[in-house]
DNA sequence: GAGATCCTAGGACGCACGTCCTAGTCCGGT
DNA sequence: ACCGGACTAGGACGTGCGTCCTAGGATCTC
């Protein structure tokens, strides 16, 4: 990555080993060694390793909010854009049958480590949730579209998840089929009209 | 714990630990001081580390074993077994909403970790995923009894990944319901007569 | 009651980690 | 030419970890 900043480089390292290995797992050692620069010399650009962790909090908020607002302008209809968001898992298939949700997960282990920057990690969470409340809420799901969004995450979580534990790419898409069925069925329901 | 051996204290005080903590994140020292054991005692009980991991796998799937058998004994209709199953989600709110479920979390944090004990982790999925399939073929869900097992589980999963992290327990009871419907709609289409 | 075997305590060991320190290099402004 | 700040390398430090060792105590057998 040419033209990119040191910091940068290691931000993007960390996200990359800590989905692909876990925070706790992964040690400056291993960061230095991806960006190729000494250990001691973090210290200039992060006082700690959880600053780190912050920034890469910080980096996947602003992928995240960055790729929703990409789903807007491509997808027309609200169900469109809901069909984006389901369709992630195939997407990203291989990662996720490997490494799971980089969502779920930091927000798996940073609970159980009890770490002050669980509530970023689970911003990531809201932040999905109110984009596809708001999503429902254009359907015309006004009055429960924010259960429809939990439900709709729940559901993504779980494929993930399973995904990881028990690699079967088939199973994948056919949740994620029938994740789609669900989703006309929900926008039949209620049918918007202009 | 009177009565049981200092071997199986130390299996049942590292089951909660690696469940409430994690399995790296959680010491021997930690362990000692739950037990009240010396440090240095368990290499007399357990070679390694890995061992005690074994070793609470191997309780795990026994315990849940022994509840797939009471779940049998007591639900007289396959549907009402597999209610047990999701009830799950109800009993145990109070744990998954702070810890997750016990058989996700683990699995994730092992495929990170590239562990070898992996795979014993994910028998517990399996163990789930064969006696739901059972329940659904009893039902008369023969041909896709695999795909529905599947799909309960990982409805379960995403439920109590959300729990965990954004501890919101009218969401797991409104997906709890929302299951229960479906099985029951699943029973309806294929009715078992006698 | 002597001896063997299991169990336990406590600490030593080497290692890897996060953190911090210091000296050196590069580069723009004057 | 000089200076000051940003950046980097490399290593020291303390801590906590998994592991291993040894010696003493408990328990059982004959």
């Amino acid at each position: 990555m040419p033209g990119t900043s040191t910091r940068d480089r290691i931000i993007a390292a960390a996200d990359d080993l800590f989905y692909r290995q876990g925070y706790e797992h992964t040690s400056f050692a291993d960061i230095a060694e991806a960006v190729r620069i000494s250990r001691g010399n973090f210290y200039h650009h992060f006082k700690s390793k959880d600053e780190i962790l912050d920034a890469v909090i910080g980096l996947r908020l602003a992928d995240t909010a960055s790729m929703l607002r990409e789903w807007e302008s491509r997808g027309r209809r609200p169900e469109d854009r809901i069909g984006s968001f389901i369709d992630i898992l195939i997407v990203n298939l291989a990662d996720i049958s490997r490494y799971g949700c980089p969502v779920g997960t930091l927000s798996a282990e940073l609970t159980k480590l009890d770490h002050s920057a669980r509530n970023g990690a689970n911003r990531l969470f809201t932040l999905f949730r109110s984009w596809l409340r708001q999503q429902f809420a254009q359907m015309g799901r006004t009055e429960n579209a924010d259960e429809l969004a939990m439900h709709v995450l729940a559901r993504s979580q779980g494929v993930a998840t399973l995904a990881a534990a028990l690699d079967d790419e088939a199973f994948v898409k056919r949740e994620v089929e029938q994740m789609h069925d669900w989703l006309r069925s929900c926008a039949d329901e209620f049918p918007v009209r202009s």
